[in-house]
RNA sequence: GGCCCUGUAGCUCAACUGGAUAGAGUACCUGACUACGGAUCAGGCGGUUGAAGGUUCGAAUCCUUUCAGGGUCACCA
């Protein structure tokens, strides 16, 4: 469960003035000055009563009296504070109480500010470069992928919302010996078809032909004696990819083809998740970038050359190992490539920050390669940072592409939206939607199915994407989420046009406090995520906000004609629309009915 | 073997980066509608936070040690 008990420390709102407050007076009474880390605001745990809490401890040393006494001392400190009506003491816990005039401001605040919780683009705002994705051109976009592009383009879009001037980048891995087996395949057992002839995405078509080398390739190996002879269609492979690198017209031309189905197909991909970049890099030129540089500094002493001519350098200063940068015959690795990309987008862009997507296999990765920028010189390598995710897998088990159980990215899409719109169809209640309806729903409900799940689970940790659950309309999941969005909307449009109202007739109830409470953490919690790339928090977020307004909505009535409505409708407005925004940082539409 | 990450209810995940009695969902059991949308809500059951020490007023969180799982240490990407 997401609460954001810590947001004093950053929120912007009046609830920041009122922690000065807190801040000040209390100086004022110990006649000295207090460092601002002593002052621990947080939201109150619900098994106490109060709205927030000031944790006592730490001012022990200033009052030279004992717990209990400092705690009375500051409680009286603090309700000559206006917003504070009243506290209570738990231990060293001091808990105290916010006016509901003070909530009504808070709302009315909140309510009221353009593009709550969103800094605006300005002209000082900070160029980040976001890279995610990034993948082979040998075969088609899996689980795995899917929780990359999630997480990046979250992340974009959380930095966006904090003012950042962001740019969405991939490196897409054209070049190699991979593309080249897939190459080798079609021209042997392709027979001219095409994506077209065969009506296949052409990433799958391509897939196909990857898949068919291995086969072909253990094929002949099975029949060889020699274990360690390299067998012949492993050489061609290997001969095709010297001539790549050599210009080879006639290779070069059926590379150009082949990677031109594969992009066709993932775009489709790309459309269906709802995601574009501002610029890809490919890996077929930055590599020649890489090499240059890497050229270039040998001069400086950065690298150091071994007796067969391969380029290295070392890093065992930053108790990393020796990497390895030139091949003894002069080409290049993968880490030539990052680092020709790198400087490339730094002359496009000259941004202040980059992120990078990957998985977590690769930290050992990027730990060397901005070691290795700060060697180059390169001042903007500390802002580089690395977004890593842990593993997905799935109920079935582990997903292992050399096992045949992988999960299309497109499949596992397909089937989420299909599931959708079975639940969709044995309802009664979209009797009244057109075909058109019914599809988009689908869609709205199954991505979000999908992405919700991904998405709230800390990047860092390894996951269990389990379909099913994720669907269900009950629990953690974005169904649900989504459901409560519809059902605010559905309320709001009995009273179409209301006059919003921030105060309440009667004492503000406490589930009404509780929203508030939540509302206006969500700038809070868009700046917790993007310090600490992890959107799962906004997801947690989102859900917890929802769920507390169903206990709301079933147990204060809204629309009960009393003098009350237009406070209740405001608050279930602010609502829908933190919950809109919230899921739209995510990357999932919420429906006005369902 | 070196380095990195993870270990929390039967299962899937939280715990706002050191705060109170570790919370949600799910599963299981029990309740609540002539509806502002029941695709909801309320209650019950479920824990030695892998284990052992240490630091602290206070530890799931920080430090040691240890066990288990994963990753990585390629002239692969």
């Amino acid at each position: 469960m997401y609460v954001g008990r810590n947001f004093f420390k950053e929120n912007f709102m009046s609830l920041d003035n009122l922690h000065k407050k807190i801040t000040q007076s209390m100086c004022h009474f110990y006649d000295q000055k207090i460092p601002h880390k002593y002052f621990q605001i947080h939201k109150t745990k619900s098994d106490f009563k109060g709205d927030y809490t000031l944790i006592v401890f730490p001012f022990l040393s200033f009052s030279k009296k004992d717990l209990e006494a400092t705690a009375i001392e500051m409680g009286n400190v603090l309700q000559e504070i206006e917003e504070i009506s009243s506290f209570n003491i738990v231990k060293g816990f001091l808990n105290f109480n916010l006016s509901d005039l003070f909530f009504f401001s808070l709302l009315e605040k909140s309510f009221k500010t353009k593009n709550f919780g969103f800094s605006s683009l300005q002209n000082q705002s900070q160029t980040t470069l976001v890279e995610f994705s990034s993948p082979n051109t040998n075969k088609p976009l899996h689980l795995g992928h899917i929780r990359n592009n999630l997480l990046g383009f979250s992340i974009s879009n959380i930095f966006k919302a904090c003012g950042h001037n962001v740019k969405m980048v991939q490196v897409i891995n054209d070049r190699g010996i991979h593309i080249c087996k897939s190459m080798l395949a079609w021209l042997k057992y392709g027979d001219g078809k095409t994506p077209k002839t065969e009506n296949q995405k052409g990433d799958f078509f391509v897939g196909q032909y990857y898949i068919l080398f291995e086969k072909k390739l253990k094929e002949e190996q099975e029949k060889m004696k020699n274990k360690n002879d390299i067998p012949n269609i492993l050489r061609e492979a290997q001969e095709m990819l010297i001539k790549w690198e050599e210009k080879d017209p006639e290779v070069l031309k059926l590379w150009n083809k082949m990677n031109s189905w594969v992009y066709e197909g993932m775009d489709l991909t790309y459309k269906k998740l709802g995601i574009s970049f501002d610029k890809n890099y490919y890996e077929s030129n930055t590599y020649l970038d890489g090499k240059r540089i890497v050229q270039n500094h040998l001069k400086k002493n950065t690298f150091f050359t071994k007796k067969d001519g391969s380029v290295w350098i070392d890093l065992n200063e930053f108790n990393l190992d020796e990497k390895l940068l030139l091949r003894s015959d002069g080409t290049a690795v993968y880490m030539t490539q990052d680092i020709g990309t790198a400087f490339c987008r730094f002359e496009d862009f000259s941004f202040d920050k980059m992120i990078y997507v990957t998985g977590n296999e690769q930290n050992y990765h990027f730990q060397t390669l901005f070691k290795i920028l700060e060697k180059l010189g390169c001042e903007w390598s500390v802002n580089c940072s690395h977004l890593s995710y842990g593993m997905v897998d799935l109920p079935s088990g582990k997903m292992k592409s050399r096992e045949g159980t992988i999960v299309d990215a497109d499949d596992l899409i397909s089937k989420m939206r299909q599931d959708s719109r079975n639940l969709i169809k044995k309802s009664n209640k979209f009797d009244d939607f057109s075909e058109e309806e019914v599809q988009d729903l689908s869609r709205i409900i199954g991505d979000g199915a999908l992405k919700y799940f991904i998405l709230k689970v800390d990047a860092k940790k390894n996951m269990l994407f389990n379909p099913k659950e994720s669907i269900d309309f009950n629990g953690n999941t974005g169904p649900f989420i989504q459901y409560t969005h519809a059902r605010i909307i559905s309320i709001l449009r009995k009273r179409n046009n209301f006059e919003p109202s921030f105060n309440s007739f009667d004492s503000i109830h406490q589930l009404e406090k509780d929203l508030i409470k939540i509302i206006i953490d969500f700038p809070n919690c868009i700046q917790l995520c993007k310090n600490s790339l992890n959107p799962s928090f906004l997801a947690n977020y989102v859900y917890h906000l929802a769920k507390t307004y169903n206990k709301f909505y079933q147990k204060v009535p809204i629309l009960d004609g009393s003098k009350n409505e237009k406070f209740r409708l405001t608050i279930s407005k602010k609502v829908s629309l933190v919950i809109m925004r919230g899921m739209n940082l995510l990357g999932i539409d919420v429906p006005n009915r369902m």
